[in-house]
DNA sequence: AGCCTTTGACCAGCG
DNA sequence: TCGCTGGTCAAAGGC
């Protein structure tokens, strides 16, 4: 297992154990009332050996120098990182004493003291009503040239209350997990105050050891914009049986989005990510409850389908065609078929030459899908599907089935012919396409192999000039189970734009889309998710 | 002339 | 077997 797995599990289960410190309370039913509580970390092993099936409550934390058994989580101890809301701007700022709409904190503290800078997490379990927003994460930094400043982070959780129903619980570990790995909102603490003076505090020594995590904390005194100011970083000493589930195939992104973001090339675009889903591909009923509502099936080696996402609403992948094309009717059964949900200028934007040949009516649809082939070769036998599709934007579902047998158009008149089907004035089929916008959908940042994620975006960004938006990748599924994976790009392969994988003629490929443009478009859409606004 | 869209007919899969 | 539905064909016409 690799050491960016480990890092990431070691990350999620810290968080975890913190989390779930006070059983009864987080897991059933929130107390407002609760005395606060302070769990100080003398040092850095967290121990969870909880395997109860339906709740993550049950971990204890115990004394320094004790000797613990560590067992190996279960698979899917980490789904509920689903729910993962990601609000990393920083810069709003709304002190807790002027927030007048945050319900009364019952307040864990977590101290993780290192050799030079002690860590604190103040985390407010919300009250017994889900609020819309959550607002208790408080922390007071003093740095080493002895400036103090209080700083306090506000999370704004409206889609995730609508989409997933979260319970109170849920929000800890959220509101955890975001503060102590999302280096613009972690920042270490050499010296802990409370903001509000009517808070008293207790201490409930928790201890940590070595063996399963270390926790660096790097500090800088940049208080309001720690753009790159703090980095949470773990590493991992002992990997053998507890990665054995590994789940968590998101966050190598999450972690280098944040990366790009020191490099100035992002800003405005981490302000805009409300919500990065995560699945996991190992998820088992029986053994962790479904904290998330479950996507819909897919088949082996298909990637995560995340679902047309608008606004704040998730679309259920109930298209018929989709399942007709699973269930194997037609012809192009066993054939690899990508979808794309795209915008219509989008749409243009596919580099081979299609010729339409039908159009039908689909019963339940008020638009009508149209059909078209690949026009380079008669014998070539790629076919797309454009529909449009009920979202009340313009977006339409574009289905490529097949795949290329040649190279595309030297002279690629996608621009010439493959647009008059869009923008031209046939008024063809598509009874269509006129308005300008970005893709609306954000899918597949998930794979299989999650700990080649990091390998394959630079992979991907590093081939990114042989490629264009219409480029697909194609990686051997057991080449995603190695650490040195290779990948070949093929430009024969289907175009894509955020695909979903959603069959494939041959189980043991995986397409990777274009993330050197979808990355573009991942981040345009968290921005339109959040309505421009660069705060949830 | 070449390539496209349109559109009704036909075909195939499924219940 | 039949009807429904969706996929494909191919003639006609347009650019």
């Amino acid at each position: 297992m690799e050491n960016d797995d480990w890092d990431l599990f070691s990350i999620v289960r810290s968080c975890k154990a913190i989390t779930y410190t006070a059983p009864a309370t987080f897991c059933e039913t929130a107390t407002p009332t609760l005395p606060i509580t302070t769990n100080t970390i003398t040092n850095n092993t967290i121990s969870p050996h909880n395997t109860t099936p339906n709740c993550f409550d049950d971990f204890t934390l115990t004394l320094e120098n004790s000797t613990i058994q560590i067992f190996p989580l279960k698979p899917n101890d980490f789904i509920e990182l689903d729910k993962l809301i990601i609000c990393s701007n920083p810069t709003k700022i709304i002190p807790i004493s002027t927030t007048s709409d945050i319900p009364t904190p019952s307040v864990t503290t977590t101290t993780i003291p290192t050799s030079s800078s002690t860590t604190t997490i103040i985390t407010t379990p919300s009250t017994t009503t889900i609020p819309n927003r959550i607002t208790t994460d408080t922390i007071t930094n003093t740095s080493s040239q002895g400036i103090s400043y209080q700083n306090s982070m506000f999370f704004n959780f409206p889609t995730l209350v609508e989409q997933q129903q979260m319970q109170p619980s849920e929000f800890t570990e959220l509101e955890k997990w975001i503060l102590q790995f999302n280096p613009t909102t972690t920042i270490p603490i050499s010296a802990i105050t409370t903001p509000n003076p009517t808070t008293s505090i207790t201490s409930t020594p928790i201890s940590f050891t070595a063996p399963i995590a270390t926790i660096n904390t790097t500090t800088t005194t940049t208080p309001i914009i720690p753009t790159t100011t703090t980095t949470t970083t773990m590493n991992n000493s002992e990997t053998n049986g507890i990665n054995q589930y590994s789940t968590v195939s998101n966050f190598p992104m999450v972690v280098e989005q944040q990366q790009v973001q020191a490099n100035q090339n992002r800003v405005s675009v981490f302000n805009s990510i409300s919500c990065i889903k995560t699945t996991t591909t190992n998820f088992h009923n029986e053994l962790n409850h479904p904290l998330v509502p479950q996507e819909p099936h897919r088949n082996h080696n298909q990637l995560p389908i995340l679902l047309p996402q608008t606004s704040s609403t998730t679309l259920l992948n109930t298209n018929p065609k989709q399942q007709k094309i699973k269930s194997g009717k037609r012809k192009n059964n066993n054939q690899m078929t990508v979808v794309n949900y795209v915008k219509a200028n989008k749409i243009s934007e596919d580099s081979w030459r299609w010729r339409k040949y039908g159009q039908k009516p689909i019963k339940g649809s008020p638009h009508p899908r149209s059909y078209f082939k690949c026009s380079s070769f008669n014998d070539c036998l790629a076919k797309k599907l454009v529909e449009k599709i009920n979202t009340g934007e313009d977006t339409y579902e574009v289905t490529y089935i097949g795949e290329h047998n040649h190279k595309k158009p030297a002279n690629n008149r996608n621009s010439i012919v493959g647009t008059s089907c869009w923008n031209m004035s046939s008024n063809s089929g598509l009874d269509v396409v006129r308005e300008v916008g970005c893709c609306s959908n954000v899918r597949n940042l998930g794979f299989p192999g999650e700990s080649n994620m990091p390998y394959l975006k630079n992979e991907v960004i590093k081939n990114a000039g042989k490629l264009d938006s219409s480029d697909m990748i194609m990686v051997p599924f057991d080449e995603l189970e190695r650490e040195n994976s290779n990948i070949f790009s093929d430009e024969s392969k289907i175009p894509d734009r955020e695909a979903k994988l959603i069959e494939s003629s041959n189980e043991d490929d995986i397409l990777i889309p274009n993330m050197t443009n979808m990355l573009d478009d991942f981040f345009l859409n968290f921005n339109n998710i959040n309505n421009g606004s660069p705060f949830c």
